[in-house]
DNA sequence: TGTCCACGGGAAAGAAAGGTGG
DNA sequence: CCACCTTTCTTTCCCGTGGACA
């Protein structure tokens, strides 16, 4: 049934992307220089989750690796290494320069330094930038005269707000590529392209297809997600020898959670517990919310803690806020 | 309009991680 | 093996700001 499992994964870089023609242009375009060993320029890719923002970042750095062996890439991702040092040292070791290097101890000037001698341009892909927690890491690199970013984010003008003045202008003039969310008909074809990489023929039918993408509502890690658990589920079992619809019906509420739970997994005991309660509330204000969290937490952390935690917690997207001060309220943030 | 309380920036203390020298 | 060092990462303390509510 599954013949290549990598094909199901949604960090998967098929050979063709679909649908993104125009933006992959526009990237490649604005990276171009690079490839004569100028300096590339800075670039942002914003859009929904689920729209292949991380993928054609994937899929353009890995076509001009093969133009040109003088650019090196890295990639971070800012939701599991939010330090500076943490994530400067990932980057550093991804260009091959950092090797040598321990994690703690090494001052973040020391990457920095061996990136700026690295004879080579280097892109540096950081996503989902919004949750950095200090901005200056950008102004950093910025300061490197052969390193490029590559900035990977929802909503380029949340972002652009919550950055100080400095850096605002100097990435005010960044290319930037809009992802919108996939529509019907684009979903589907990206599922074939995954259905044909993945899995034996015939075996999905295809008013299970339409079925997906109706579900994945543009979302196509979302939509991936279901293909690869009904793969899975048709696998596991007796009776069932292809995907149909029914099956998407049966677990489509599971992949919704699969992908929430890998991010909730991640999450220290405070903020999971912090999650739940919003989770269970749907809606709370801000008192209720601290009796709850102090109720069922034997030893809970400071007040400021807390709020640091809630935070961060909107900066993964799992949670939103409105209004400030007493006013403030968090919800569970959908989808 | 005054009091209450939550927010959030920033400093600073504390804990942890990794390395070094005796 | 242990004491000690450097730097990161987390948590707390301090405090000015501002919305809610009587």
């Amino acid at each position: 049934m599954i013949v290549e499992p990598r094909a199901l994964r949604e960090s998967y870089v098929p050979q063709e992307l679909h649908h993104r023609e125009g933006q992959i242009n526009l990237l490649s375009t604005a990276l171009r220089p690079l490839a004569e060993g100028d300096s590339g320029e800075d670039a942002f890719i914003c859009g929904p989750s689920g729209t292949g923002k991380t993928t054609i970042a994937k899929f353009v750095l890995g076509q001009l690796e093969r133009e040109t062996s003088d650019v090196q890439w890295g990639y971070i991702n800012c939701i599991s290494n939010s330090g500076k040092a943490a994530a400067l040292h990932k980057l550093a070791r991804e260009a091959g320069v950092g090797l040598d290097l321990r994690r703690k101890g090494t001052h973040p000037a020391t990457y920095l330094d061996r990136l700026q001698d690295l004879d080579q341009q280097f892109v540096a892909v950081i996503d989902e930038v919004h949750a950095l927690a200090d901005n200056d890491m950008l102004a950093s690199l910025y300061e490197v005269p052969n390193v490029s970013m590559l900035l990977i984010t929802v909503d380029e003008n949340t972002f652009f707000s919550n950055l100080d003045s400095r850096i605002q202008s100097r990435l005010r003039g960044a290319e930037r590529v809009k992802l919108r969310p996939y529509t019907h008909r684009e979903m589907l074809d990206i599922l074939r392209g995954r259905v044909k990489a993945g899995l034996k023929p015939g075996v999905v039918r295809e008013n299970a297809l339409d079925r997906i993408a109706d579900l994945a509502a543009g979302d196509a890690r979302y939509g991936i997600t279901l293909l690869r658990r009904a793969a899975r589920q048709v696998v596991n079992s007796d009776e069932q020898r292809y995907i149909t619809p029914a099956v998407i019906g049966d677990i489509a509420d599971e992949a919704r959670d699969v992908i929430r739970d890998k991010r909730v997994d991640d999450l220290s005991s405070d903020k999971r517990l912090l999650y739940e309660i919003v989770r269970e509330a749907g809606t709370i204000n801000a008192s209720e919310l601290r009796s709850e969290y102090k109720e069922r937490q034997g030893n809970p952390v400071a007040s400021r803690t807390r709020r640091k935690y809630l935070r961060a917690l909107e900066h993964y997207e799992l949670i939103e806020t409105y209004g400030s001060a007493r006013g403030k309220r968090f919800q569970l943030r959908k989808g």
